[in-house]
DNA sequence: AAAGATTGACTAATCAATCTTG
DNA sequence: CAAGATTGATTAGTCAATCTTT
């Protein structure tokens, strides 16, 4: 139990001092910039798919959440070509740009956050493994 | 980057594996067990204010989670004896019970997943002690 | 004036129903 | 019929304005 309160309220405490030191940047929302950065990794192959499963939201949100990223002139739905029930998100120029002003002010802001932490890499492969070892459980818990 | 994705999307999967859990074996939500837990970790003494705190949201959303919990006849608002400005927030008989069952279900559901992770309470105290950090470079930075 | 809380307008999530394409 | 996506109704968060008590 106290591992798990110990992960929620350092996750909620860090995501929110970043957002709030992304807005002091004059960059985009940490919401906004992971999103963009998912489109990012992607590379012309992104649909609504890739972001719910690596945003960890549903279906109808991600595809919510691609209306707000057009609106916002970061990306653009284009009609995918070999398959006509998807679409393909790409980033915008003005995205483009979104991304890489945000991820500066993101690697700066974690930098002098956790730039004299040396166990940042073994955390880092703890968290990366028991992520994996609950997603094999999770598909196992669907069948 | 590489740890903060890792801390983001392992805490959005545990949640949400958790909550599917607790919902399975028939307990509140996950989000009202946590806001549960804390009104009985203060004992009597829990305002607003703590929820914020603890749960790490603005003192508007959890006011309106104190209505919630009212509604479903979880706690209950009183007159703080000390101070006319706020209510002291106490778990009625129903919440009491939703909290022991909560515990009881999201206990095993983390030994279950966890339960041989040998490094978790190395891991934890580096969690807690990054937090403590955080919280003190933000309390500097709003000065 | 400052602190605690509440409320209203807005934003973003969920689920379920629906539509289209494979 | 499955899979991908969208939409509408509901739920819960944010911020800002307001009210009461200290």
């Amino acid at each position: 139990m106290d591992f798990f309160d110990a992960l929620v309220r350092y996750e909620t405490s860090l995501w929110n001092h970043l957002d709030r030191r992304l807005g002091h940047a004059g960059a985009v929302s940490l919401a906004t910039l992971t999103a963009v950065r998912v489109v990012d990794r992607y590379r012309g192959t992104c649909r609504v798919q890739e972001l719910r499963a690596d945003l960890g939201i549903t279906v109808g949100a991600a595809s919510k959440l691609v209306d707000r990223l057009e609106r916002d002139g970061l990306a653009l739905r284009r009609a995918n070509p070999d398959d006509g029930r998807s679409s393909l998100i790409d980033l915008t120029p003005t995205g483009a740009e979104a991304l890489a002003d945000g991820v500066e002010a993101l690697e700066d802001a974690l930098d002098h956050q956790l730039g004299n932490e040396p166990d940042l890499m073994s955390v880092t492969d703890f968290l990366v493994r028991v992520d994996a070892k609950l997603h094999a459980l999770t598909a196992e818990v669907a069948r």
